[in-house]
DNA sequence: ATACATTGTTGACACTGGCTACTTTGCTAT
DNA sequence: ATAGCAAAGTAGCCAGTGTCAACAATGTAT
């Protein structure tokens, strides 16, 4: 914990620092190229050192990546509004912090979703994504069931919402749509337009 | 085009067959890190030659990337029907189109979509980005015209059509969603729930 | 105290990739 | 014919990167 200033050895916990400062210029640049060496150089300790807890590169990326999911939903999950009157008083705090998210760390956003190699990863990958992917099941589940919203096959109302937050993101990231200096009335728009899809028209519109 | 096995020097229009072996590598495999000696190697010239015809490896990717945008547009455009009775009708066959540009040039998609060192690139993406984008808005407007569409800021319909049909098309490719033996089911119900969002609502719903 | 496992360091190897001379080829214009 | 020039080839530099093997330091168990 404490930094004494000579500690060649021994670093203490130097598995967590490796992942810290890895998510740290994840965050720092969008367009990272990942490299093991320089995580380390970072990082304080050889070049080698990471291979003392990680097997190889693959490895360390993949738990970042899961990581992320686990994050992603965190933040998810805190942003939820205990009680709303409307689908998109509940949603849009959601939808924002989930495009926070992707713009605050677009490097490992993008990381998240590469396929990567194989398809083992994948499908690990895949349970922590549907964790997230269940946020928006079981809203527009207890939507459903208030009466507030369309009763149409959930699943495709879930890959809309998805969808559009996923692009937002992405879009959001690359510098297109949302240029933070528009903050975020692009995303409000969308967000109602959507909303008004999912939602039982009413008779005043 | 005859590929006649000795023709060491003056490939005769080797820009575009490097442009064209480029395009091919990235239709054929998803993540697929851009190597200028590779596309040198598959075009059948040496690792050197490319430095002919463009300065460096950033130059091609731009131009890549315009072709790209350059060509989904068509696809949008040819796949844009002439007469529609509802919004549904018009849309479906332009998202379709849409997604299958992306799952079928993967690592193009990705390309087209990567904000790239400095700002200049990305300006001059933004022109060919905008042209794709105005295919959302005329149709959008149009719609509005014609009475069919919701009185909205179109801009902000315009963000949720593009940001759907993005996010659907960048889970499709990294094979979340849409893992192409459900078809095209979840894009279809997506945009069904997109749709109605957009739709003045009918008395019958 | 001593042996051992852990965890770091150092150094090296094999490879790749972007890029830059310099040379060779072959078309074209005089 | 020949001179010139654009386009391609050859060779190589230089900077990285992932990975491994050998060595050193540190904590821990006997």
């Amino acid at each position: 914990m404490q930094d004494t200033p000579n500690r060649p050895y021994h670093h203490g916990d130097l598995r967590r620092a490796i992942i810290e400062t890895a998510l740290e210029m994840l965050r720092a640049e969008a367009n990272w190229q990942f490299t093991l060496r320089e995580v380390a150089r970072r990082a304080g300790v050889s070049h080698a050192a990471p291979y003392k807890h990680f097997p190889d590169k693959a490895a360390l990326l993949a738990e970042l990546a899961m990581i992320g999911f686990d994050r992603l939903r965190e933040a998810l999950m805190k942003a939820k509004p205990e009680a709303s009157r409307s689908l998109l008083e509940e949603i849009t705090p959601i939808a924002r912090a989930y495009v926070a998210f992707g713009t605050d760390n677009p490097a490992l956003y993008r990381l998240m979703f590469s396929a990567e190699e194989g398809r083992a990863v994948g499908m690990h990958l895949n349970e922590r994504a549907l964790a997230v992917f269940e946020v928006v099941l079981e809203m527009l589940g207890s939507g459903q069931a208030a009466g507030n919203i369309r009763k149409r096959p959930i699943r495709g109302q879930a890959a809309a919402v998805w969808s559009l937050i996923h692009g937002m993101t992405m879009l959001a990231i690359d510098g297109l749509l949302v240029p933070e200096k528009v903050g975020s009335a692009p995303l409000d728009a969308a967000l109602s337009t959507l909303v008004e899809g999912l939602e039982i028209p009413q008779p005043n519109t």
